[in-house]
DNA sequence: ACAAATATTTAGCCAAAGCTAAAGAATTAA
DNA sequence: TTAATTCTTTAGCTTTGGCTAAATATTTGT
C-alpha cells in the first residue's frame, strides 16, 4: 500500500463514519483535497486490491480487508497524537500534521511498542478512542454541541481534530478534554449556544459548537 | 526535497565520507541500488537545486546547502536509532531500518523536542556522533579493527550499520559498544583477527573486522 | 416522461523515479 | 597513439498520482 492509497483509506473510513449510506467519488476527492477524476482512479485501484466495493452512484463502501487496513492507520496517528502530546510536550493544536506523517511509518513492531510505551492509552488528545492492536475499540458516546439540551450539563470528551485554529481557540478560552459544561441558552437565530464552566459563561458560535463533542455526565 | 532526494543526498554525504575524490555517478549508483542512468537523472535534479555540484568523470560534491541538509536527515536518523533503542526496547540489529523511514518526517520541532525528550545524546547505538541541531557534531577518532596492531587493545566505539545480519552476530558474541578488545593475532593468508575481550578468545573473519570499529584506550 | 442538474468517467496531459538498450566520452593499456 | 575498457549520458518506455476538459450516465424536478 502506498502512501496516497493509505489516505483514501483512511479518507473512507472518516466518511462511512459520518454518515449510513456509501462515499461518493465526489464527497471522496473534496476530503482529499483533489478532482473527482483522481478519486475514480483510486477508486479503481483500491478496488484491485480488495480494499473497498463501488457501485457507481451508490458510492464506495470498505471491504473486511480495507477497514482492517484503515483501524490500522487510525491507529498508528492516534498512538502518535498521544506520544506528541505527552512525551514530546507539543501542544494540543500541533499533534495532528505531525502524526499525519508518522501514521505511515511502516512497522508493526514499532506500533505495538509504542502502545506499550504510552500504557496502552485508550484515547487520543481529542478524545477519539485508539484501536489496540487487534483492532478493537469501544466506541465513544457523543454528541454535538449542537445537539445539546438547553438547561442541561455536560462532559467535553471530543473536538474536532482537523483544524489547528479550532484547537487553538479551545486552548485560549481553556476548554479540554474533561470540561464539564452547562448549557444556558440556545439562540435560534444563529445557532450560537451559551454555555458555562469553570464558572465563566460564554457563547460560541453555531461552527464552534458542531465540533465539540459531548457525553452525558 | 522529496523522498528519493534525501536519500540521493545521504548516500553522497556517506560516500564522500569514505573517500576525498568526488562521488562517482556509478559509486552513487551502487549505493542507492539503482542503475547508473537512474543516478544521472537524480544528480541533474540536486545540481538544478544547487545541493550539489558535478563535474563529469570528476564526481559529486555536496554544495554547503546540501551538506546542512544531508546531516539533518543523517541527525533525525541517528536520533530515532537511540530512540527505538532506549525507549521502546528494540534490539541493536534492528533499530537501522525502521530509522530509514522515521529520518524523513518533516517537523523541526519533532526533532528538537525529540532530542530533548533523549537527553541530548552524542552518540547513537552503533557508535556514530548526532549532531546537534546546527549540524554540528565531533568526528569520532576510529580505525578499523584490520588496521588494529597486534598485541595492542582497544576499545570498541562503532560498528557498521547497515547489516542486521552482523548486527546479530556480534550480539550472539557478546561485543557491544564499550567492549575492551585485545588483538592477539593478525593472520596474514586470510586477514582473519584473533582477539581477546571479556576474557574470551574470538577469530574473527576480515569480513567481521573490516566493519568492527576501534579507538584506542 | 423528459429536460435540467448532478455525478462520474474518459481521454489526454504532466512530473517524479525508475528501467533497458544504445550511444558517446574519457581514461588506460599496449 | 590507437584501441580497449570503463564511465556517463541519452532516448524512450513504465508506473503512480495528479490535472483539465469533454463526454457520458444517472437522478431529480416539473
Amino acid at each position: 500500500m502506498t502512501l496516497a492509497e493509505e489516505n483514501y483509506l483512511k479518507a473512507i473510513y472518516h466518511l462511512e463514519n459520518q454518515s449510513t449510506n456509501g462515499v461518493s467519488t465526489n464527497a471522496l476527492a473534496e476530503e482529499m483535497q483533489t478532482k473527482a477524476s483522481s478519486a475514480t482512479d483510486m477508486i479503481k485501484k483500491l478496488a484491485d486490491k480488495n480494499m473497498i466495493s463501488y457501485i457507481p452512484y451508490q458510492g464506495v463502501t470498505l471491504s473486511k480487508t480495507g477497514r482492517a487496513y484503515a483501524v490500522k492507520v487510525v491507529r498508528k496517528h492516534r498512538l502518535w497524537e498521544v506520544f506528541l502530546l505527552e512525551k514530546l510536550n507539543f501542544s494540543w493544536d500541533e499533534v495532528h500534521d505531525v502524526a499525519e506523517q508518522l501514521e505511515h511509518i511502516k512497522s508493526e513492531k514499532l506500533t505495538d511498542k509504542l502502545d506499550e510505551f504510552l500504557n496502552f492509552p485508550k484515547t487520543d488528545p481529542h478524545g477519539d478512542p485508539i484501536p489496540d492492536k487487534h483492532g478493537h475499540f469501544e466506541k465513544v458516546e457523543k454528541i454535538s454541541l449542537t445537539e445539546g439540551l438547553q438547561g442541561t450539563t455536560y462532559v467535553c470528551v471530543g473536538v474536532d481534530d482537523s483544524s489547528s485554529d479550532f484547537l487553538k481557540y479551545l486552548d485560549g478560552n481553556n476548554i479540554s478534554l474533561g470540561t464539564t459544561i452547562e448549557i444556558i441558552h440556545k439562540e435560534p437565530f444563529d445557532n450560537s449556544v451559551k454555555i458555562r464552566f469553570n464558572d465563566l459563561e460564554l457563547v460560541v458560535s453555531e461552527n464552534v459548537a458542531k465540533n465539540l463533542f459531548l457525553s452525558e455526565v
